[in-house]
DNA sequence: ATCGACATGTAAGTCGTTACATGATTAG
DNA sequence: CTAATCATGTAACGACTTACATGTCGAT
C-alpha cells in the first residue's frame, strides 16, 4: 500500500511552504488543506521524528522551550520532489450517502429526500468555504504557491457545484415517485 | 468511529437484492457499487459469520456443498432499516492528487499538467462506464429499485463531467504560466 | 490565578487490505 | 484433463484515530 508515503509527502509539503511547529503542520493542513486531505498527530509526530532521523527536516533553533519549528533541509526538498512524481493510489472509495442512496428502496423515498437535502446543505456550504479562500487569497501577497492553489479551489468549487445541481434533479426526479 | 457498522450496511444491502454467497456479494459491490464503495473478504466473511448468529441472516438450503447463499431474515430486515435510517459520517478526505497538486510548485508545472491529463482521461472513462451502466439498466426488467440506481448513477456522470471541465479550465490556466 | 490557545507525545484499539491456503464446479 | 471461475476462510500486517497525559505561554 505504501501509505505511510503519503503522510511524509503531506508534511515535507507544509514545511515547504515555511518552517513550522507539528502542532502548527496540524493546523495547517486541517484549515488549507481541509476538504482534500487530513492528518492527526498520531501521524504527524512520529513522522517528523522519522524524517528528521533520516535528514530531510532539521529543527530550528530560536524557538521557545517545549517547541521547535521544523525546517527542511536540501535532502528534504529532494525528497519531496521524490515523493511528489511518485505514482498516486487512492484510497478505495467510501461514500456513505451513496451507500445509503443505493439502497433507498429499503430505506423510503422520504428519509432519501432528506439525506439530499443535506447534501444539498453540505455543498452549498462547502462551495460558500471555497469562494471565501478564493477571495482570501486574492488579497494576499502573491506567493509562488498561488497558481496552484487556485487550482484545488477550483476543483473544489466544481465539485460542489456539480453535488448542488445533482440534488436538485434527484430530488425532482424522487418526487415524482408515487 | 463505529465504522464496523459500514460493512455490515453494505452486506445487509447487498442480501436485501436478492440471497447471495460471499463471494456474490464481493462481486456485486465491486461491480455494481464499485464507483462508491468497496468490501474485501477479510470483511465480509466475518461479517456473515456474525450476522448468521446474530439472526439477521440464514443459509439458504438447496445451496451445494462447501458454498452456501444467505437471505435476510425478517430481523435482518429491520437491521437494515435501522442502520440505514443512522446518520452517517464519511471518512476523512484523503485526496492524492489534490495534495500533488497543492504542492505543484515543488513539482513544476509540466508535471502539474501531466497529472491533469491524466485525471481527464480518468474521468472521461468514469464517464462513459456510468452511461453504459444506465443503458445497461434500461434494459433490465423494472425493479423498485430502479429510481434508486439511477440517483446513483446520476451522481457519478455529474461527478466526471465536473472533474473534466475542472482539467480543462486548469490546462488552460497553467498553460498562461512562464 | 485561570482560561484558552499552543505544543508534544503515546497507548490502545479499530479498521481494512493483502496474501495465502484450500477446495469444488464448469466450460473447452 | 485442465484452466478458469466460484467459493471460503484467516493470519499478518499496516494505517489511522481517539483519547489521554503533560506542560508552556499570553491575556484578562
Amino acid at each position: 500500500m505504501a501509505r505511510g508515503r503519503q503522510t511524509e509527502l503531506a508534511v515535507l509539503g507544509a514545511l515547504s511552504v515555511r518552517p513550522m511547529t507539528g502542532y502548527a503542520v496540524r493546523e495547517e493542513i486541517r484549515q488549507v488543506l481541509g476538504h482534500f486531505w487530513s492528518e492527526s498527530y498520531g501521524q504527524i509526530y512520529p513522522t517528523l521524528a522519522e524524517l528528521q532521523r533520516d535528514g530531510f527536516i532539521e529543527a530550528e533553533q530560536g524557538t521557545r522551550p517545549g517547541s521547535s519549528a521544523y525546517a527542511l533541509t536540501a535532502r528534504g526538498r529532494d525528497r519531496l520532489t521524490d515523493l511528489l512524481r511518485q505514482p498516486h493510489q487512492s484510497t478505495p472509495p467510501r461514500n456513505a450517502l451513496m451507500l445509503r442512496l443505493f439502497f433507498g428502496r429499503a430505506l423510503g423515498v422520504d428519509a432519501c429526500r432528506a439525506l439530499l437535502r443535506q447534501a444539498k446543505d453540505e455543498a452549498e456550504q462547502r462551495l460558500a468555504e471555497f469562494q471565501a479562500i478564493r477571495a482570501e487569497l486574492a488579497t494576499d501577497p502573491d506567493t509562488e504557491h498561488h497558481p496552484y492553489w487556485l487550482l484545488t479551489i477550483s476543483a473544489g468549487e466544481h465539485t460542489a457545484r456539480a453535488a448542488i445541481a445533482w440534488a436538485d434533479e434527484s430530488l425532482t426526479a424522487l418526487g415524482q415517485l408515487t
